[in-house]
DNA sequence: GCTTGACTTCGAGCCGACTCGAAGTGTGCA
DNA sequence: TGCACACTTCGAGTCGGCTCGAAGTCAAGC
């Protein structure tokens, strides 16, 4: 439980404290992150953990909007399972159409570049 | 050497008219696209076969401004091959790289999607 | 010939996701 | 006690990438 700064926790997520900040007033946080009598904010481990999947679900492409919905979900407490377990498995979808798209992509652009290869080895 | 209409170059290509437009005149096409004689632009199929180019880098992330500065090289012709390969080459490592953290976090996200089936399996 | 709808240019507007800056308050150390 | 620097809120600014709308021209069918 101990209880992290701003910047410490910006340090140790990766996200600016700016940043931080701004993820807490528009609602993905679980909660207000507390505070310490100065009014300044102190990150637990809880919070922690959760910016950690805050990450995961921005880094695999998922708008803010429903990273909200989610984190209203989790916060809203026990019986609403399916519905997060339904968010999670469409995000989920949609993420593996992604990186099959991409890899395809991926691929065509990897021929292209065998192609200039094969250019500057007959040249070099 | 059919040559398209707009519209019809935004069908084959899966853009929109708009986004043509705003393509061509932020430099990314190779040269301007022909025009009829009233003005209206005629693709080539050459265009599309480009047109395709672009959507591919778009598609795995490049910024406009890299596609630009790629079809700046193609399109002064021949010499520059080893600074295309180049560009592409950095491309496909941010790309692979990307992939790779991608599917991690894709990885932790299943790992929860576990865990809320295995708590509704239990209840259900 | 007339109408309907596609095309043109141009600049402005929008959206998502930060990112920053001002003005003020708090903290830790010499 | 004084200093430097971290923190606070708030609204505004930025950036990338489109997206739209106005005002005007053109084309194809009846």
């Amino acid at each position: 439980m101990t209880a992290l700064t701003i910047s410490e926790a910006a340090a140790r997520s990766g996200l600016s404290a700016h940043t931080l900040r701004y993820y807490e007033r528009d609602g993905l946080m679980l909660a207000s992150v507390d505070r310490a009598v100065s009014g300044h904010r102190r990150y637990t481990d809880r919070d922690l953990t959760w910016i950690e999947m805050i990450t995961r679900l921005r880094a695999t492409g998922m708008p803010i909007r429903d990273v909200r919905r989610y984190a209203a979900l989790v916060r809203a407490g026990d019986g609403n399972e399916a519905e997060r377990l339904e968010l999670l498995m469409a995000h989920r979808e949609r993420v593996e159409a992604q990186l099959a798209q991409v890899t395809s992509h991926l691929r065509a652009i990897d021929h292209k570049i065998g192609i200039y290869e094969g250019k500057l080895d007959q040249t070099a």
